[in-house]
DNA sequence: CTGAAATGAGACAATGTTGTATCAAATAGA
DNA sequence: TCTATTTGATACAACATTGTCTCATTTCAG
């Protein structure tokens, strides 16, 4: 079946803000082949849309996540969380980006609940040595933000291919923080 | 000797816009301290100030650079690169955001000087071993980008130590891409 | 001190964006 | 078919931003 207008508008919105984040409503709603009027009606206000795409991203990266299995190594998920979320560069960008994002208290819940079960995941990968000790949290978490919307970026404008994108990913953190190297 | 209001404004423009890229004109003259005339007769427009900012990126990362010694393996050189380089987090990133850097001649003559020297450093450095033949320069050069603006944030919003930025995106980068670890 | 240059403050028109309202046409469902 | 809902198009006022201009004041060099 055809995607709802107002799903046609939240993706119009994510691509739209992902290139150019000052972008008016009149480009979204072009974009999405729909009138600015009928965006109107859908979200309100432009503070009204910021924050249904807030609530969308942060949904799509928990639909991404729920099929991983979770009988296997700490590492092996950290791989398919990968896997799943390099698709979403984008949306996943924009969820940390945006600024609705440090105000309204219902999204800032949300974003640390993700951020916490990131933060989780590290834990147990180190706990299984891929990961060194010495390495602060934060700092696994930010480089694997930064370089998941940096795999999205190449993939997207052609540099690398999009199937290596996760592995470069992957590859990157794993060996760059592994346990070997520290010191 | 106080710095010039040119010079003032341009740091403004900086701070304020990699903080906020829709900023208004009104809103980097008041952080710098400045009526909005002051800022329209130095830079007339605010594509005249944009252009001038990207500019002084440009040369700020090349006088950041010109100190480095190149009596040494490439290695060692690519990690003065970044401890150059992510102290200068918000310009380096400011400089590949920024739309005028797209279609500028002038600018993106620059840009892709700087991106050659780059790739160049990174053929070095593999072929001494240190980073894996197989892994596209294009994704070496885009993952040491987010890393170096992952580390500048993060430092910058307290979440790791400033001094230990450098050293944790040179291990990421140079730990993930080892040869030892490929296959 | 004196004059030139730079600045701050403000007025002003032009422009783009936003939010609201209205009305006719299209669409979907009973 | 008939009706209710949704949509496109358009107009409109409110608002912020931008770029230009003027004039009084400050700053600085000679």
């Amino acid at each position: 079946m055809r995607p709802s207008t107002r799903d046609t508008l939240i993706q119009s919105a994510i691509t739209t803000l992902a290139a150019q984040p000052g972008a008016s409503l009149e480009d979204i709603a072009q974009r999405a082949g729909v009138g600015r009027a009928t965006l109107h009606r859908h979200f309100g206000s432009r503070d009204g849309l910021i924050h249904a795409l807030t609530r969308e991203a942060i949904a799509a990266t928990d639909r991404a996540m729920v099929d991983i299995s979770r009988d296997t190594s700490a590492t092996e998920i950290l791989r398919a969380v990968i896997e799943a979320i390099v698709p979403l560069g984008d949306q996943y960008h924009f969820l940390t980006l945006e600024a609705a994002t440090k105000t309204d208290p219902e999204i800032t819940a949300e974003i640390d609940r993700q951020l916490r079960e990131m933060s989780e995941l590290v834990a147990a990968v180190k706990q299984e040595g891929t990961i060194a000790t010495d390495v602060p949290d934060a700092w696994v978490v930010a480089a694997l933000d930064a370089l998941i919307y940096a795999a999205w970026t190449s993939a997207h404008e052609g540099w690398i291919a999009r199937r290596d994108a996760p592995g470069l990913v992957f590859r990157t953190i794993i060996g760059g923080l592994s346990a070997s190297d520290a010191g």
